[in-house]
DNA sequence: ATAGAAACATACGTGGCGTATGTCAACTCA
DNA sequence: TGAGTTGACATACGCCACGTATGTTTCTAT
C-alpha cells in the first residue's frame, strides 16, 4: 500500500464528478450549488477546489468524462453497422438519441459551450468530433464520399445532430419528432456521398 | 405630447437593452452585471426589473432584438440570390458569416440557449429559423427537394451552420476555414436536392 | 522518528441577484 | 386647473454563492 494517498484522491475526484454529474444535469450549471454538491459526496468545497481549481474546471472534468462515454457509444454502433457508409448514418443517428439524455443535453450540449467556450477549444479535443472526423477519413479513402475537408463535414453532421437531438427533446410528441429528425438527417447526409443513390 | 410616459419607457427599455447587448456580449451572460449594466444606461436595476422582470428577461429581449435583425438580414440576401436553390446556400453562408460576429455567437448561440432553454420554446419563436422553413417550403412545392419534413430539414440546417460558424470563429485562420465550411455546406445542402447536379 | 508536504476542512470577505419599500413625475377626472 | 392617484423608477436590505486564506490531519520520505 505504497500510495493509499493517490487511491484516495482519485475514488474522491470520481465522487465529485460524480455527484457533479448530478448537480449539473437535474439544475444546470449556474444553478448548482458548490456546497450541495460536495455535501452530497460527503466532501466540502475545500476538496473541490484542491482538485479541479474552481467551478469551470470541475464542469470541465464532468465534459470531458460524458464525451468519453459518448465517443464509445458511437464507436461501438458504428463498428457494429460495419464499416461502410451505414456506419456514418447509424454514428450521427446515435449522437442524436443520446443527446435526448438530460446529462448529455444540459451539460454538453447547452452549459459546455456557453461556460467552456466552444468545444474544440476543450481539452478533452470533443472525442465525439474525432471519432466523426475519422470515420469520414475512412470513406474518403474509399472514394464513398465526395472530397470535401472531413473536420469541416464532421463538425456539420455533429451539429446538425446536435440541433436535432434539442429540438426532439423539447418537443410534444419525442416519438414522431426523432423519426422526423433522423428521417431528414440521412437525406442530409447523401449530400457527401461520391454518387448518390 | 399625449403620452409621454410611454415614451421615455420606450427609450429606457432601447437603452438597457442597448447596454445589455455590449455588456453580454463583451464579458458575457453570467459576468455581466446588472449594476454596471444598468448605471452604463444611465439608470439603476431598478429599471430593469420593472421592464423585465428579472436578469433572464433582459437577456430575452436582447435574443429577440438580435435575431429579428439576423432574420431580416438573411430573407434580404436570399432575396438578392433569387426564389430558387441558390437562395437556400445564400441563407446558410449568410448563417455561418453572421454567427462569426461576437453579439451572435455570445448572446444567441452559447448564453441563450443554456439560459433560455431550447430556441424552439423561445416567444421570439426563432426568426430565422422560420425563415428557413418557408424557404425549404417553397422548394419542396417547386419539387426541388426531396419531401422531407421542412421543420426537422431547417433545424438540421442551421445546426449545421451554426457548429460551422462556432468553429470558424474559435480558428486561428479564419479565411481558409470559413471556406471549407461553407464549401462542406453546400455539399452537405446538396443532400436536400430531389435531383443531385 | 521526525520533518515536510499534500489533501482536505474551516472561516472569511466580496459581490451580485432579487425584493421590499420609498419617491417623484405624469396622467386623470372633477 | 388642481388635487388625487397611478406607475415608472430609485434606494435599501437580505441572502446566497463563489473564491481565497488559513488551519488541521494524515501520509510519505529521509
Amino acid at each position: 500500500m505504497a500510495n493509499k494517498r493517490a487511491q484516495t484522491m482519485e475514488e474522491n475526484r470520481a465522487r465529485l464528478i460524480a455527484a457533479a454529474r448530478k448537480a449539473f444535469a437535474e439544475q444546470g450549471y449556474a444553478a448548482a450549488s458548490m456546497d450541495e454538491l460536495t455535501a452530497q459526496a460527503g466532501l466540502t468545497r475545500g476538496a473541490l477546489y484542491h482538485n479541479f481549481g474552481d467551478k469551470r474546471g470541475l464542469l470541465a472534468a464532468v465534459v470531458n468524462q460524458i464525451d468519453a462515454e459518448m465517443a464509445a457509444r458511437a464507436q461501438e454502433i458504428a463498428a457494429k453497422a460495419g464499416n461502410g457508409w451505414e456506419a456514418l448514418l447509424a454514428e450521427g443517428a446515435a449522437y442524436i438519441e443520446m443527446a435526448l439524455e438530460p446529462e448529455v443535453q444540459r451539460i454538453v450540449l447547452l452549459d459546455g459551450p456557453a461556460v467552456l467556450g466552444d468545444p474544440s477549444r476543450w481539452d478533452s479535443q470533443n472525442k465525439c468530433l474525432e471519432v466523426t472526423i475519422s470515420t469520414l477519413e475512412r470513406l474518403l479513402a474509399e472514394d464513398v464520399v465526395k472530397p470535401v475537408d472531413p473536420e469541416a463535414a464532421a463538425r456539420l453532421i455533429n451539429g446538425a445532430a446536435l440541433n436535432a437531438a434539442l429540438w426532439v427533446a423539447a418537443s410534444d410528441e419525442p416519438r414522431e419528432v426523432l423519426a422526423k429528425a433522423i428521417d431528414a438527417f440521412r437525406a442530409l447526409a447523401t449530400g457527401l456521398l461520391a454518387k448518390p443513390a
